[in-house]
DNA sequence: CTGCGCAATTTTTGATCAAATATCCCAAAG
DNA sequence: CTTTGGGATATTTGATCAAAAATTGCGCAG
């Protein structure tokens, strides 16, 4: 009776699940660009798995607007137009906000400082004019603003919209540098230290306008 | 005598295409009622294609939030708890009323005239106690708004609340009957042929509203 | 003689399937 | 109560076919 020997391979996950979030990571960061194509068999080179996997996670973020299909049955990272944007801040101000009520009112001390260790992180990563490292600190501040919410609709939503932009926000930063970035990040810590749901809710309203507002000006050269 | 009669209607769609759009009907309408178990052979044999294709409709699905995964992996049609219906009611709120705002700044007479006409089945389809016609011209309609409203992001979002509430409401309708169904549609209509946005967008907030109560007075029993 | 377009061919990519493999659940036995 | 098979289900691969893109080569006109 052998236990179990340490050797396993990797964790237990699927295949596609891995594949899933890889590209899921290479989309969200901007690693491909809105306009690029993702083919199946690109995908099953670089990752080094067979393609029914690749396919279902293709699948998966098309359905998710991470990627589209591009006519006859080419996949794109989607290019957003003016109007596409501006329907993505309508729905970041409609939803996100009340995702940081939620979030307010469930926060324990600990969920607080765990942000305020994230949002030093994207800090240090602005001085730093480490672009890759702010997109994913700015993410993982507002992801885990989404778990503390713990509300699954609303915050498969959320997610669905970053998908959406997070590809632009590399372009734009590319353009204008770390240094013009301003965030509420502060003010939204500050209001859910005091159990201030409207007024965190408020902050967080301003950041996101600041953030996609930054996406259209860029967008309208 | 023709073996083979493998559903040969709609020649040019991509099998996962077909599938995907089958297994959708099937949740939207609740013929797969919550809790429901959906098996990729079950699926193979009923609608005789093979795996690969049904395994991507699932994914697909999945992502839409129309099916959930069940821990180990097993794939459900999922049951809504309390929380999860007050999310889908803010949702709705915050997503559907400025899709009509859209909807009714671009809509051509013509629309409204088939909007009428969809609605008028709706009346029938309740006069007659026809449940399952029911839920479909009620998507119907729903479903043309966004259409002519022309946001394809905020309609995505739409589109993937009704997957999660529409095999509650055949719950609902189940046990209620058609009876008490009430909506706003008329209202709706004549405010749209006014060109008057908001008050279109609220007697639609108002559908919303009357009808996901009764999902949550349902779901409170 | 030289470029240009067009059509046929080659190559790449996507779609589907059936077999092989891995995993999980359940039940029966110790 | 734990362990161990067996059955059912999901996962993954590689092969095969179909469709679209890329390339080639040919004829024609300038």
């Amino acid at each position: 009776m052998t236990k179990k020997v340490k050797s396993e391979r990797q964790v237990g996950l699927p295949a596609h699940e891995i594949v899933y979030r890889n590209l899921r990571e290479l989309i969200l960061f901007g690693e491909i660009a809105p306009g690029q194509a993702v083919t199946i068999q690109g995908l099953t080179a670089r990752l080094d798995v067979g393609m029914t996997p690749v396919r279902e996670a293709i699948r998966r973020l098309t359905a998710e607007g991470a990627l589209e299909f591009q006519g006859n049955r080419r996949v794109v990272v989607p290019v957003l137009t003016i109007d596409n944007v501006n329907e993505l801040i309508f729905a970041r101000q409609a939803i996100e906000p009340q995702l940081i009520v939620l979030a307010t009112q469930k926060a324990t001390p600990e969920d607080i400082r765990a942000l305020a260790e994230i949002d030093a992180a994207l800090d240090q990563a602005i001085v730093e004019g480490d672009i890759a490292a702010y997109l994913r600190w700015n993410y993982q501040f507002h992801h885990s603003l989404y778990k503390i919410a713990d509300a699954p609709i609303l915050a498969a939503i959320a997610e669905g919209l970053w998908l959406r932009y997070g590809p632009s926000l590399r372009v734009v930063c590319g353009r204008v540098g770390t240094s013009s970035l301003l965030d509420q990040h502060q003010a939204t810590l500050k209001a859910m230290r005091a159990k201030d749901a409207q007024r965190a809710a408020d902050a967080i309203r301003e950041d996101v306008v600041q953030g996609m507002d930054q996406v259209l000006q860029a967008l309208a050269k």
